[in-house]
DNA sequence: ACCTGAACACCGTTCAAGT
DNA sequence: ACCTGAACACCGTTCAAGT
């Protein structure tokens, strides 16, 4: 945000690379992550348009260091949301649901461009693939250790139990994001409350019983 | 898509609104929903840039028009997988899962316009929010019906079923239109088959056991 | 090694002018 | 009433030239 650095700017910005990556996750923030432009951020740095192209080849190279920190964040939170769950496995499940969908409503442009990742070369960047199967084996290590509990209903793969979950949290996430919940009869301001009684049904529909 | 007027294009296109928006149709299922341009379906046309303005008032209105006709064809093959569906509730819910997430693999760019709908003014557009809550509302009686057949399991809130039936097709269609699927171990080819699978485990879960 | 300035090919949009 | 031509303010991207 603020200048390290003295007063005078020098010819040579001091982490470029590393600042338009922060403009850029500021300004999905705060116009969406459509709305990011490599032109606004450079002026935001005070460097020429043409300076961003000596960091990133591309916008969508840009957006793909985005959508790298953007994961991460995500992820810090799930972990974080597990670790304060407890010892019950529903309850680690239900937790692990509700950091995705909370984090996907108080970071709405960075869950944008992690989720419809239209803006994102994933083939080409290792490290984005492995963030992103990390969670998903965070779901499905989860979804285990219940069914190991013997919490769940027997017999049922643990593969597509995920999958269940998964999508019906970026179903939820997405819904709300695309302001669906209007039409679907969810009055203004208990999007939230929605979203979690909607994962707490499946979850009880999981549930042994 | 062929001209029935004669060779020589008269100054006045024939209705260059409704052409307008079949070349938008056609440039969103060809290369994509955000890559529909107004210059572009002008120069399909044969007018100049300025000249679809006449008939639009921006970019989005065009697009809300492209939103329209795209949401009816939704309700129309929703329609007709309720009717092919015979009487069993649990057979036509399951028909509308199958014949909403059919739809999104087979029409991907409108289903990209009709869900993301960023490119859309809803609420500028009663014909379309008529049109998307009355999707909702297919789901929501079919939901009902199964209810009152004693399908389902007893005591749940038929609106917070439907919503989670929505949210759990939304998100697999969702995910493999932002191509989740691979990261979630469904193999090439098997996605249709790992859609179907997924809402066949919800609606079991659902029903009374 | 890193950045600027000017240019190019695109957009959406406006507006005076044509038919 | 409907369309064109030229213009404007934006983009992403390239490239020669500067420090």
């Amino acid at each position: 945000m603020a200048l390290s650095a003295p007063e005078t700017r020098p010819y040579h910005h001091g982490d470029l690379r590393r600042a338009l990556v922060d403009a850029a996750l500021d300004l999905a923030e705060r116009h969406g992550a459509e709305r990011v432009t490599l032109r606004e951020a450079a002026r935001q740095l005070g460097v020429s348009a043409a300076a961003p192209f000596r960091h990133f080849a591309s916008r969508k190279a840009l957006m793909t260091a985005v959508g790298v920190e953007a994961n991460e964040r995500l992820a810090l939170e799930m972990r974080r949301a597990l670790a304060r769950a407890g010892t019950s496995p529903l309850a680690r499940l239900r937790a692990l649901g509700r950091g995705y969908v909370g984090w996907a409503l108080r970071h709405a442009g960075h869950f944008r461009i992690v989720s419809a990742r239209d803006e994102l070369d994933v083939d080409g960047t290792p490290a984005l693939q492995a963030g992103m199967h990390a969670l998903r084996d965070l779901t499905e290590d989860t979804v285990r250790a219940a069914q190991a509990a013997g919490e769940l209903r027997p017999g049922d793969d643990a593969g597509r139990l995920a999958l269940l979950a998964r999508a019906a949290a970026y179903g939820l996430a997405r819904m709300h994001h695309d302001d669906h919940f209007r039409q679907w009869g969810v009055p203004p301001g208990r999007e939230a409350q929605a979203m979690e009684d909607t994962l707490n049904l499946l979850l009880d529909l999981m549930a042994r019983r």
